[in-house]
DNA sequence: TGACACATACGAAGATTGTCGTATAAATTA
DNA sequence: TAATTTATACGACAATCTTCGTATGTGTCA
């Protein structure tokens, strides 16, 4: 999936990623208390979803049931790395410093990233 | 500066960002090897985003001078933001596992980051 | 000075994205 | 079963973004 999704398709992605899976009216619901839009907007937008892929249905009952596609997960590695090379040129530790800055972390989650990346330094090592 | 740049309008800041400093000649090269355009395409795309103050220009001299607007700091913290709360649900730290997948850090990079947490949770707990 | 290279300004076409209305089918219920 | 509610499908307008062409102004140099 080399193609990134437009503002309101993530944003309705979004919610899949959060839901697991859903109805178009479960889906309306939520994107129209931030924006108000018709129905039919919202369906319109996840019919387009599915074609392009981003997003799959199960049709055997009346109201569709949808959930992200698996190479979702490609998506966001994708629009991670976009913004690393655009916004931050490559520097991946201006990236976590503004991340830290957007949303204060729990000790506890400092922790565990710093975990995190201790782990992977040393499996960096062992390779060697 | 609550308005997000377009796709067009991101590329070029990207290249303010790194040089500084640049007239409309100098971004159109290095824009056009990635993706071909006319001149004016560039030029245009740089008015427009004189317009809507994303970048500031001295225009005394006949190629005029562009470079980034002094609020573009916050443009990178709103666009982190946005991409943490849609895609990864407020989970920063996924969003970090997801900066360290999409570019192998050096350790001597990936121990910087630890530092910097490491300072952050020092600070947080002297404060109280 | 006149020809040429190179700059800005800007209107407008083209492409993409977002929104809505209408037609129609399926379920529900009175 | 007939009316009502609630789905999907889909065409088409509206808004936004991108791209280009043309007009015009400014500097350079033979």
């Amino acid at each position: 999936m080399n193609i990134q999704p437009t503002t309101a398709e993530l944003a309705i992605l979004s919610i899949l990623w959060e839901r697991e899976t859903a109805t178009v009216r479960e889906v309306h619901e939520i994107i129209s208390e931030a924006k108000p839009t018709v129905y039919t907007t919202t369906l319109k937008t996840m019919q387009i979803m599915s074609e392009k892929g981003f997003v799959e249905r199960e049709t055997s009952k009346k109201a569709h049931i949808y959930k992200a596609s698996a190479n979702t997960w490609d998506l966001k590695k994708d629009m991670v790395a976009k913004l690393l090379e655009t916004v931050f040129r490559g520097s991946s530790i201006e990236f976590v410093q503004h991340i830290l800055i957007s949303k204060p972390l729990e000790v506890a989650e400092m922790k565990e990233i710093r975990k995190m990346i201790k782990n992977i330094e040393k499996s960096k090592k062992s390779k060697k």
